[in-house]
DNA sequence: TAGTCTATTGTTAGCGC
DNA sequence: AGCGCTAACAATAGACT
């Protein structure tokens, strides 16, 4: 928010000793078990390994990260199976593991879909950018060089003469109703640009933006204005 | 040492996927592992805490790092040995539940995650599909209404006053060379609108397209034709 | 298999909210 | 507690040894 101030020194080297300060302490622990975590997770995803991590917090509490889960990866490490309980105590520990397991595999699953899902929105991301250099006659006519507005122009001539024969077409047999006024069209100046946000998956309209949205040519070539 | 040459490319991006080639796989596997443990020592003696790893290598090794020793943190976490009271029994509940809260909060993340991500991935996708219906001035003239068709021909004369007013204030002084001719321009006719494909982010130009493709114009309009 | 080097990418300390 | 930010710092991919 405030334009003027250069408030972030950025990342500052600390030894790596304890950190005395406490609440300091809890937010570096935070931030870095979640690196650290982070580290594993793509570990795991990098080289398709199994990996199990235990922590138990300055406030003693345990915290774990496994993959695919913590206590068979601790089984396995350790050698032993624990089959010794009592059969009760077992069917809870299977339905236990079953549950972690579940949720391990979900987990896993999802966190692949988001990745998918990130890479797909990034790429859109870069169209969208890339269309605003891509289509130069889009941008402010200042920027525009002498060539294109020669271009500009002459397209724009043979477009009005396109344009006023269709419209005298139109003009002379108006037999058919003038197209019905505005009702979807949007009330702010700006909302023909910034609609996206809102729009869905409405089929079509038979003629494109039939409704002619109030101000739709001034929004449409706004940005060659003077 | 040798300052001429330029004989690494540097660290490079990769995908969090699993890595195909299997020599890369373990050199990537035995730096990231040596990461890890950094890390995870790092976090002990910055927080003093304690926390233990297990890792399984691609050919099923057995790596371990714990502080202050895997053993004991194993023990800790699956609460068999060091107290084998009620209350030890408490606390395994406790740590599992834990596990299973803690399991259950990443999953809601990632899915949420998930959830924004596709949102913005489809948005990206309608944007893309809306741009041909809310630009209806991209239309074929003929599927315009009479409204519009006179709304275009508003914009297209004012556009053209400016267009030209601008060229003439270029011609006026054309101390500047007229801008080069294509150079990156597209050799075949669609490809202007199909270039994003291979676009990546070249930071800019100066001028947006100034060097105006062929038939740039031709393109830019061409749904306007009769 | 493991260490070195370098250009780059990734992480995070210290802020504010 | 968490998220976002920015600049500084740290990790590391690729190539070589």
């Amino acid at each position: 928010m405030s334009k003027n101030k250069k408030c972030s020194l950025g990342r500052q080297k600390i030894p790596i000793e304890k950190i005395p300060k406490k609440s300091h302490l809890q937010v570096t622990f935070s931030k870095r078990r979640s690196g650290v975590f982070k580290k594993a997770s793509e570990l795991c995803t990098l080289c398709g390994v199994e990996i199990a991590i235990v922590v138990f917090s300055p406030a003693d509490k345990a915290f774990s990260f496994g993959h695919p889960e913590v206590e068979s990866l601790i089984d396995r490490y350790t050698m032993r199976n624990p089959p010794q309980d009592s059969s009760a105590q077992h069917l809870v520990e299977a339905h236990r593991n079953a549950n972690v397991r579940d949720l391990n595999m979900q987990l896993t699953q999802v966190f692949n879909l988001l990745e998918i899902e990130k890479k797909r929105g990034d790429e859109l991301d870069h169209v969208r950018k890339a269309r605003q250099k891509q289509f130069w006659w889009e941008s402010p006519v200042d920027e525009l060089g002498l060539h294109e507005l020669l271009q500009l122009k002459a397209s724009t001539e043979e477009l009005k003469n396109n344009i006023e024969k269709h419209a005298s077409k139109f003009i002379i047999d108006r037999s058919t109703a003038i197209s019905s006024s505005s009702i979807l069209g949007p009330s702010n100046g700006f909302a023909a640009f910034e609609r996206y946000d809102a729009f869905d998956n409405k089929p079509d309209v038979g003629i494109p933006m039939a409704s002619s949205p109030p101000d739709a040519h001034y929004l449409a070539f706004r940005n060659w204005y003077l």
